[in-house]
DNA sequence: ACTACCAGTGAGCAATTGCTCAACGGCCGA
DNA sequence: TCGGCCGTTGAGCAATTGCTCACTGGTAGT
């Protein structure tokens, strides 16, 4: 997909000149001097249905070609990729920068950006971790004072690395937009399977991760398996644990929940100690917004992409291309024949992706808060005039 | 007009980066994965109107550029300026070719492209002379057999110069569609008023002219001046007649119905000894079709043009492109300042110009003779089949 | 501070467009 | 020559689009 209209059935060269002229000029009257079909059929004689099918012809011929003058830094052409590829509801490419840092800076403005159009007072976000989510505040500027709650979807590291934690992610939104933050006490990977039920039991944590679970919208950072990943830096994993995870078949991950390649879920002995919003909640939440943009990172996007966790990505453009080419031409088939082509016009705000398909009405934690309806007293709120 | 629409009201360097985006996104929604202007306005959060007003804008602001890849024998600009500058309901410009006599085959053959496509069943076309008139039937091929009449509109020529006489087209395009030719047995110009009154009073002559009055269409030459133009080299006038029209300010005529450079039509002795149909009568008629394709023609076809007889003109580009560049940018406003905009959606038919309004209801002297409804049987018809 | 103005907004409606479907006609094979 | 098939046609209807209008919120000028 391009910002030009594609010439899909039949060519130019394959109309004979009478039909060539004849779609021409109705093509004139009808784009360019802006006539209805009822006039342009009239004007050369024809129903205004047989007007309406050269019409159709020439724009599919090529004879009319409509293109999008887009800003130079737009890589729409990618976007629309993605969205094709993965069924996702939006896709935000940043254009390639300098180095990874600048890439970094470049998907958090643009992350920040697709915020701003879409939280609205009231909005509800659970947020995680990583570098890039965390780079976003810093470009995060609604317009308006913004009634807006955000809240930890994951525990905390025990590392010093502050700005990549969820509850610091959380507060910085927050005070961008004058909006609320609700923390989760918690680390993100507890000692054992033990430890954490008894730390989901607290109403603390229950009942953050129960808001979190009712969110409007999840900002979450797509995590690799490298050895300089987020879980790592942070110390929430050791270099051992992810070496362990990647020989597991592991590419990446969100909210701690780790896929293979093609998107699968990955059972581990980590998922038990984990203390974050499970993949099944997350499912539910009505917008999921990734963002990831460090080198080495395409087999992670791709992976939970393929997963359909994800309803929005933003990324580098790097990231992107290699994404698409790993996935190549025309995967959808590859991966899951006869799952509904993406441009399905009449279709809802579902998106979802094939595998682990939403569990319906099997968990409903928290009432699912909408706009308008900020949810109750958080316990933790810090608001910032 | 070009074949590209334009960016009129604002300019893309007039956007800001934000909104360009915007834009730019909308219209790719839109315009190239074709969703509709709901969808697209939902998925961006705004109201349908609100996308509506964004994707308008990004039309005008030359965001979204429709262009039609035209046959490079097209020339769509010029036809569009000739239709707007004189308020043609269709004008037709061939490429320039080689010759004048290149021109001129160029300019038949797509007068009878126009015949065909507009010719009916049981069309009636009056007809007038000239060389380019002359030239269409040899390119006349409509695809089925046709029952149309053709009736001389105006007197023959006494001169040897056989295929420019009415008489003589009529026969020749009757002959490639299979209808009907109704000569008119009559000399363009007679000796004086008396004769042709007398002439008139024939029931040949008059009926003939009366089925020429209710055509459905007109087919007729635009004649020059000049001591070479048809009514001389035919023999209908002399040298010295046409330089005493010249004098008088006369630039062309169409059926012997001479104007001045400004279309105001010429009183003139050779009215009187005229047998044509009548100007009044000729522009009742439907739909006038005029061709011309000579050098030295501009000032006639402008003149003729702005007379407002002429409702459809097919000329080659070397006078085309000197007619508009004599009538000037904006032609019309100086010639008749408040004459409704020929882009007027809601128009009818009627397309006639400032002088001489069609004067309602005067003249009726044959019943309007219709598609699928052929005249009465002419007195002299030429069936082929 | 008040008021007039004006650009921008969305509801509601009319016009336009796109789609489906039955009917038609031409073409090929029997 | 006949019958079936496929592509084309236009009617009718549903969806989409464009437009008007009353209203709002912000702005600039008393």
């Amino acid at each position: 997909m391009s910002n030009c209209s594609t010439a899909d059935a039949g060519s130019l060269e394959s109309l004979r000149q009478d039909d060539y002229e004849l779609l021409a000029r109705l093509a004139q009257r009808y784009y360019i001097d802006e006539q209805t079909q009822e006039q342009v059929a009239r004007e050369f004689g024809l129903s205004r249905q047989k007007a309406q099918r050269l019409l159709k012809r020439a724009r599919q011929t090529g004879v009319v070609a409509i293109h999008i003058e887009a800003p130079t830094w737009l890589r729409l052409d990618l976007e629309g990729e993605l969205r094709e590829t993965f069924g996702l509801k939006e896709a935000v490419v940043s254009v390639a920068q300098a180095g990874p840092r600048a890439d970094r800076e470049a998907v958090a403005q643009r992350a920040a950006r697709y915020l701003e159009r879409h939280l609205g007072e009231g909005s509800v976000v659970a947020v995680g971790h990583g570098r890039t989510a965390g780079a976003i505040a810093r470009f995060f500027r609604p317009v308006e004072r913004l009634g807006a709650t955000f809240v930890s979807a994951m525990g905390g590291s025990p590392g010093a690395d502050a700005p990549t934690n969820p509850n610091e992610i959380c507060r910085a939104l927050a005070q961008r937009c004058g909006g609320w933050a609700e923390s989760l006490y918690a680390p993100a990977y507890v000692e054992d399977a033990e430890v954490r039920s008894q730390l989901l039991a607290q109403t603390a944590v229950g009942r953050t991760l129960a808001v979190a679970a009712g969110a409007d919208m999840a900002l979450v950072g797509i995590g690799g398996v490298d050895d300089d990943c987020t879980m790592v830096r942070s110390g929430c994993l050791s270099r051992e644990e992810v070496a362990w995870l990647r020989s597991q078949g592991a590419v990446g991950d969100v909210l701690g929940h780790y896929v293979d390649v093609e998107g699968r879920p990955l059972a581990s002995p980590h998922q038990q100690r984990l203390v974050a919003l499970p993949v099944e909640h997350l499912r539910r939440v009505g917008t999921v917004v990734a963002v990831a943009s460090e080198p080495e990172k395409p087999a992670a996007i791709l992976g939970i992409l393929r997963s359909g966790v994800v309803d929005v990505l933003v990324v580098d453009e790097t990231n992107a291309r290699a994404v698409l080419r790993t996935a190549g031409p025309r995967p959808r088939v590859a991966i899951a024949a006869g799952r509904p082509a993406a441009a399905d016009r009449a279709q809802g705000p579902a998106h979802r992706g094939p595998y682990q398909p939403r569990p319906e009405g099997t968990v409903a934690t928290a009432p699912r808060t909408r706009r308008g309806t900020p949810p109750g007293p958080p316990q933790e709120v810090r608001t910032c005039p």
